[in-house]
DNA sequence: TTAATTTTCGGAAACGTTTCCTATTTTTCT
DNA sequence: AGAAAAATAGGAAACGTTTCCGAAAATTAA
């Protein structure tokens, strides 16, 4: 690391912060000749001004470079057309999809969003929903992944809008907050698909067993009975994790022969390592992730998956909390969800599994 | 998709909002017997105030539910203790990395960051700069993708502390902010890479010549001379410009020997599309690109690249911008520059070319 | 004990807006 | 034309803090 110090021209760039006068909104008022009250009805487009004076007016701000102080608006009109985004972890998986469908969709509502990281950690969740007041902030979409029992409560007990991205959980039915999810299971998705190609020892490699759940479940249901050798619960939802789920699906006697992955992730962790290793995908071991981001089109062979909609989910979260605000909380709460959707790609075509020939 | 109204228990859900009573400062005042001064030396331990009523007045706060205003305190201190975050597009190469290391440097030092999409668009860079002000922040960290020619002039004329995240630029020496990014060309590391494993005919596969030009002037200057039909510029970073790339080298009579990609992305396009073509990489054609993004492994053949310290880099510019935020924005301008770090994997391992054997 | 300090505290003035309420001015109607 | 109504403007009171300044109380010094 190299550490090159900026020497010329600095007196000049030190005194600028320090110097530079804020022009507030009573300097415009006195150099146009009005009332205070007729700038700000002249920013605002609050009507009861003539055209002649507003022109005026809007021409001096230009001239003088007037904007008006964001805190002392938000202090009078008691909101800060900000919301926040808490969400795992910004480098994982869809949630750039995410983060970036809300920020779009705030902007067009004229809101910036701030961005907060939980780390999947259930303290940091509750410390969120609980400190949103201090936010400053006038809503806030969360994406639970601990899900703490008490969330809930503490969503129903806020009184700042909140608007719930749900993946992997059922929630309490009358929690008081907008929440947009999938409509089935993403992993049944998988599980009928597997079963349909014809595999019978379907394996589950997954992220804690507490963390989204629901795709565990979705295992079990689909299952007369599980075999427990055949679940591998990780650490995290890592490609490493899906290297270590290889490597003991690949240590039992007797192998899957199709696996469940929890997320992409996860499953080009797993293919990646049984290239390694020498197993085939999918005459083998299939292998299904969930996510259906990019990566799972460039592994070879290319991953099945099942999109979850998360620029959409993100979107529409977004639009039923800015609505929410804008009704100041009032409405029913709404439940979305969107219809989850299976792209199936080399690691789980149906293979025609060929009898020693005859002829 | 499908959309479900909640019903019940809603009366009570929207007039939760509507009716709760924000309790204030002076409540609390009135409530512990002391003035709101007192009042507010407890919260802000600004001192002169007896442990005694401290406490007491601590634990009303604790009772009341009491929580300061931010817009009134940001009134009256004049910071908010927010910075943005201006990146072309969070769902790109290293970004999330970026915006993560932001977010957790900023949290440490007790600020929020608020994220911005500026698409990689001239004028959404500019005008984030122009609009800083309006933005409710004490600070900006930009990492520019464009970088309109006006842009140091703008970022010269502002007030608010500015720290700039450099990717494949050159900047201004002058410019009035903090700017770490990258002490040599990491497209140096790859086209020194790639000479020195004997291939002579080197292309180069990027984005819009005007953007991260430094990446393609390595690539000049790198060579004695270039072959324009070597070169191919893209539309952007994508995925789908490396595929366009690869058909393009592929139609050509006298293939390349060797492909430097402006990122990641673009190499793992180019591999994938040579996969289909039958091209072989390495022997056929090296591939190296840029930013070493875990999808680098994951590939067949694993890609070499240049890790370029995202994460470093965006913590030291977090760091730099909140140092002068606190000294008010005195101080010499620094310029801070970590190594990049060429990573070589298979696609460009080097080939013994065999010629066809003797005995 | 009294005087001189030092602590502790409250009043009140900002901070920069929005908005209510009046007072003007302008327009419209008869 | 005058009266009534409508449009336009300004003064001043919030919004909820922090902080200056001076007063009162507590501590220390003499």
């Amino acid at each position: 690391m190299v550490r090159i110090a900026e020497n010329d021209s600095n007196k000049e760039g030190t005194s600028l912060l320090a110097t530079k006068k804020k022009v507030t909104i009573e300097d415009v008022a006195k150099k146009a000749g009005v009332g205070i009250a007729t700038v700000s009805r002249a920013i605002n487009n609050s009507g009861g001004i003539s055209p002649k004076t507003k022109a005026l007016i809007l021409q001096i701000i230009e001239e003088m470079g007037f904007i008006p102080n964001t805190s002392a608006q938000s202090l009078k009109v008691r909101q800060t057309n900000q919301i926040a985004l808490a969400v795992p972890d910004i480098r994982n998986a869809i949630i750039p999809d995410i983060a970036w469908s809300v920020e779009q969709t705030a902007k067009q509502h004229g809101y910036r969003v701030v961005q907060i990281n939980t780390s999947g950690n259930a303290r940091a969740e509750l410390e969120i929903v609980r400190e949103v007041k201090k936010l400053h902030v006038d809503g806030l979409i969360i994406m639970p992944l601990a899900y703490p029992k008490t969330l809930v409560d503490l969503i129903n007990k806020t009184t700042v809008p909140v608007s719930i991205i749900n993946y992997g959980k059922k929630l309490d039915d009358n929690v008081k907050a907008d929440v947009v999810g999938l409509a089935s299971q993403e992993g049944r998705l998988v599980m009928e698909h597997l079963i349909k190609i014809g595999r019978t020892r379907i394996a589950y490699a997954g992220a804690p067993k507490n963390k989204i759940e629901e795709r565990y479940f979705a295992y079990e249901q689909s299952l007369p009975q599980v075999d427990p050798s055949l679940v591998y619960f990780g650490e995290d939802f890592s490609f490493e994790t899906g290297v270590r789920a290889a490597d003991y699906f690949y240590s039992l006697k007797h192998m899957p022969d199709a696996i469940y992955a929890v997320n992409d992730m996860v499953a080009i962790g797993i293919v990646n390592r049984f290239k390694e290793l020498g197993v085939r995908v999918p005459e083998d071991v299939a292998v299904v992730g969930i996510d259906n981001n990019l990566w799972t089109t460039v592994t070879s062979p290319q991953i099945s998956s099942v999109s979850i909609m998360g620029g959409e989910v993100a979107r529409l979260a977004t639009e039923l909390l800015l609505k929410r605000i804008r009704d100041n909380g009032a409405g029913e709460y709404e439940r979305v969800q969107f219809e989850p959707r299976l792209i199936v790609r080399e690691s789980s075509v149906a293979v025609i599994r060929q009898s020693p020939s005859i002829s």
